[in-house]
DNA sequence: TTGATATATATAGCCAGGCTATGTATAGTT
DNA sequence: AACTATACATAGCCTGGCTATATATATCAA
């Protein structure tokens, strides 16, 4: 399909970045909470993947490795993150989310979908779906692009 | 719908918004480009609406105005925006995309969407459409969450 | 027309997130 | 044991983000 309309998946990725971006200023704005986005972010990373080492929270959450070193020193020091000693290698420490920094980031996301709701609340049940199905199109392909952005040397050398 | 499914849709919204900021993240490693997510966000409004007074540029993109003024003051002197005088109000003065600014911004989106379609390449066409399908449902949607984030006194005085 | 009020933007000053470059400590390898 | 590689921390810089406040222009009332 690519080699059919390769402008129109391209326009679509394009405006795809720009909604997402409008969209992430948005839910900042409606949360009415001074927390940034790179905070929900990692917590989100931690929350769905567990203890995780530093490193790779930095690949995951798609910043590089002294900004993801900032943003958990601000999560230690509020409680909502700890650090696990890895005993199998002493440089490594695994960054866990604590049960507060977990119900931080489930506040964190009522909030955030209550403030919108009012703009969504219109949206019929098959229009539902299809964001739905869309979320979960894109969702992966997400998750990808962050791991292959990662290890691009890799296949420079192969 | 809202009142079958109330958490349906919240939850929606919360994957979303989620989902939105790890696109963002990912569109800026992928692009390689330094500029930041708030240039692209306020080219992208001048591209869409054409000059813009400095504080519906802020309403628009989501930020509060002294920070608008700090990105124009960038964007201008980079010669990718540039103001012009309004004759009916001296305090005021139209902040215009240039030709150079346009064409940044198109680099910009071709880039991003160069980087990321090996990630996307693989959907169907059907896919595509139930894509872009969301994305016309959201998208206004985010426009008008952020026209009523900026007026919500009002609602409280009426 | 002048004084009071309202509006639009600018300025100041702070903090967090983002980066690159580099240091340091532990692991692994020969 | 020495060298290399890896994982993280530190330093230092810039931008984006905010609130509080100053300034300039408009607008309205007397």
């Amino acid at each position: 399909m690519s080699t059919d309309q390769p402008d129109t998946v391209r326009a679509l990725i394009a405006d795809l970045v720009q909604a997402g971006g409008r969209l992430t200023r948005l839910a900042r704005r409606a949360s009415g909470d001074a927390t940034t986005a790179a905070t929900w972010r990692t917590l989100s990373v931690l929350q769905s993947s567990g203890p995780t080492r530093l490193g790779e929270l930095a690949q995951a959450s798609g910043v590089a490795q002294p900004t993801m070193t900032k943003i958990v020193a601000g999560l230690v020091e509020r409680g909502e993150v700890e650090r696990v000693a890895d005993e199998a290698d002493h440089r490594v420490s695994l960054i866990a989310l604590t049960d507060a920094g977990d119900a931080v980031l489930n506040q964190w996301r009522a909030r955030v979908a209550e403030a919108l709701v009012p703009a969504f609340d219109d949206l019929t049940p098959g229009q539902i779906d299809t964001i739905r199905s869309a979320l979960e199109l894109i969702r992966p392909r997400i998750a990808r692009g962050h791991q292959e952005l990662t290890a691009p040397i890799r296949k420079v050398i192969d």
